[in-house]
DNA sequence: ATAATAACCTGAGGGC
DNA sequence: TGCCCTCAGGTTATTA
């Protein structure tokens, strides 16, 4: 589900409510996720949240012991409930807090993460390759340009490298290209400095769009307080496959591009 | 080292 | 109704 837009979402949506909380227990229901949820969480009691923030399509909650590092893979969720709202199935990992409010991890994939580490999150072993922020001015044109160079792969495939550079997922990268009038199939190393530079500011025209509308629900991708994300509606390529091209008129083509459906227009997309 | 693909899961929707 | 197939906001591990 989530990229980088739904993530910060999500981030924003819990952090006035757990902050300066304390966690009176943690509930795991189902600890079988991307990785083995460590048992150590059950003893995690009395430790207040001092923090929350985000990385690339992580979310850290730091606490005065340590921190919770947590991703939402494809289907993944963060909630907050009253403590009294009955779980339901999926509903895998509570961090229950003294104030009677919980935070309620669900997640019907299994492909998200929750971790935990005391020490410096940035330098967990998952996070510590990540490639640039997009929202960061690290991220421009002359960034993308060299990393482009040498690379044999289609851009598409390279904008979604989160070694590269994080957030940008399967809808992002579609719509970036086509703002930027860049075919996906393009190797990265043709692209010109200029090519980098639309596409730099296409990702963070796009993403930015995004956050403000509250990220992009496709089915099921709702914030902490339950509402869903209204860029839908402003999806230019992605589910429009066969449609007219909004600019030029023609149908739009679908292809897959590593296994994600990809579709661009081939006659505005060069 | 680099690039392609297989794998991890559940649920929804379409065709028959 | 049911069965089989394909597809879905991601990332890692394995293979060539």
């Amino acid at each position: 589900m989530p990229e980088l837009p739904e993530v910060e979402t999500t981030c924003q949506g819990i952090r006035s409510a757990v902050i300066n909380q304390t966690i009176r227990e943690i509930v795991i229901r189902e600890s079988r996720l991307r990785w083995p949820v460590s048992r150590a969480l059950l003893k995690l009691r009395k430790i207040q949240i001092t923090n929350v923030s985000r990385r690339a399509k992580y979310i850290l909650m730091q606490s005065t012991l340590g921190s919770f590092i947590i991703h939402l893979g494809m289907s993944g969720r963060l909630c907050c409930l009253d403590e009294k709202i009955p779980y339901q199935k999926h509903d895998h990992i509570d961090f229950v807090f003294d104030n009677g409010t919980l935070l309620r991890y669900t997640d019907p994939r299994r492909f998200g993460a929750v971790l935990w580490t005391t020490k410096d999150p940035l330098k967990h072993r998952y996070l510590a390759k990540l490639g640039v922020e997009p929202l960061l001015p690290v991220f421009n044109a002359h960034y993308l340009h060299r990393v482009t160079q040498n690379k044999q792969q289609p851009i598409k495939q390279l904008i979604m490298d989160q070694k590269v550079v994080v957030g940008v997922g399967n809808i992002y990268a579609n719509e970036a290209l086509y703002q930027a009038k860049i075919s996906p199939l393009r190797y990265s190393h043709s692209l010109s400095l200029n090519d980098c530079a639309e596409l730099v500011r296409a990702i963070r025209k796009i993403l930015t769009a995004a956050i403000k509308q509250g990220g992009t629900t496709l089915r099921d991708f709702l914030s902490a307080k339950g509402k869903p994300g209204y860029f839908k509606q402003k999806l230019l390529v992605y589910g429009r496959q066969g449609m007219a091209c909004l600019h030029c008129g023609q149908s739009l083509d679908v292809i897959r591009i590593q296994q994600r459906t990809t579709v661009y227009c081939s006659t505005c997309q060069i």
